[in-house]
DNA sequence: ATGCGCAGTTGATCTTGATCAAAGCTTTCG
DNA sequence: CGAAAGCTTTGATCAAGATCAACTGCGCAT
């Protein structure tokens, strides 16, 4: 397979969207090259599960394109979501024989899959890709370490606004610097009542009356169900304590 | 300083206890003895702090021996503990300006200790050691997203039981598999009721009386405060839903 | 149009765990 | 030994959020 039937395979990395911002950005183009031999495009449909929680371990991928939730149950069937991952994110359970998390597209999606033992072997034999990959599940650490906080201390008007302010962040990376709260700002929730309960720790009724009190007190607008407008970040950053 | 003077200064890593757990233990000698350079051994007393959260990330360490725990807190002062160190597990942030979380001591401790910026750029030259932080992180990783479901969505008596047959588990390493839930069981707390509290997102109040409740069934024995005896792993394991 | 179905909201009540308060124990140290 | 200061336990009450239940509104198919 020469670059030419790479090309119109319609696979290769060099087009790709994330290229410069996924973990194979370091990795130069003989390297890309090896790495597009072993993975490959797949679409998923909203509500479509990638990974089951307690399964082998086959998959892992980048995400192109769309929102994928991580999740665990408890034996009876409760949930609770650890994860979002967005576009140039990485998803799965490198050098483990067993998926940790249930993974499930939230939207419509495109992500890159490697098969993950042959993902293994590629990292372990190119130092550049797994940096990248420590730094991101550094960052990752980090982040599912400050939900501890959320879920072990906030209240629950706490935790709606610390939720809506992240998924802000999240979603238009660049637009407001992490840590900064200042000015509006708007988003399209790519999440149910019921998901961003099983994120929060609360029940859908919890969450819904406190978009109700929110939406009461002028700091969010929400002109439809997904749609939230935030005219101060200040003010709801207020009460994320 | 050549060889004999290393040793001599007590600092050697091929006398290190943990050598072989450790993220060093699969570099080679020259290896090694370029580490051991960036690197010196540390006690800290009980109660003593490594980390401050929010504080330039200065200072990364292996724990040779003791335990430590990693904490955050809201503006107000509420802590929620997010992870235990133990003997031969990593402590601090790589490859970061700032510091997400505080250490402490637990117990009196011994450490080894680096320059951030030094281990940064010895990580970053030996893959080696990088494979093996990077494995350690996504272990970690996978335990903080398991206490998120624990946080998120167990009951008090859930979250005691689960917590004690965690820390068993964690110091009895090799003893009892990671998912066994067979025979007995000792175990010493390394931990105070207000600091089980921060653990578990509950207060102290309601930790005393998880325990009080498993004593009476008989699930579990405390002769002293600190010292808990499960005589049957499944009968907690049960509690722990 | 009409009616069904699903997601979300609102209300009433209940429960779990928090809060407030008061004793017990233990450890420390004069 | 005995006082003092911490921890920990226990009890009484309170409140945040869960649960149970009804209703609203919107999209969609017949």
């Amino acid at each position: 397979m020469d670059a030419i039937d790479i090309v119109q395979s319609g696979n290769f990395c060099q087009a790709c969207t994330i290229r410069n911002r996924a973990i194979c950005a370091d990795l130069d183009d003989q390297e890309v090259a090896l790495l597009n031999l072993i993975g490959r495009r797949r679409n998923l449909k909203a509500g479509e599960r990638l990974l089951w929680e307690g399964e082998e371990a086959i998959l892992v991928a980048n995400v192109l394109d769309g929102i994928l939730k991580l999740s665990t149950a408890t034996a009876d069937g409760r949930e609770q979501i650890v994860g979002l991952v967005y576009a140039s994110d990485f998803v799965g359970r490198p050098f483990a024989e067993t998926t940790p998390y249930s993974a499930e597209a939230l939207t419509d999606a495109q992500i890159c899959v490697f098969q993950r033992k042959d993902f293994d072997r590629f990292a372990l034999e190119h130092p550049r890709l797994e940096h990248k990959l420590l730094e991101r599940t550094l960052t990752e650490l980090d982040r599912s370490r400050r939900w501890l906080l959320l879920l072990g201390t906030m209240t629950a008007e706490e935790r709606v606004a610390s939720v809506l302010i992240e998924i802000g962040h999240r979603l238009q990376p660049g637009v407001h610097r992490a840590g900064t709260f200042e000015g509006a700002m708007e988003l399209t929730l790519p999440l149910s009542r019921q998901q961003i309960a099983d994120i929060l720790g609360l029940t859908i009724e919890t969450v819904s009356r406190q978009f109700t009190q929110l939406k009461r007190d002028a700091v969010i607008e929400m002109p439809t169900n997904r749609m939230i407008g935030i005219p101060d970040i200040r003010a709801l950053a207020a009460r994320a304590g």
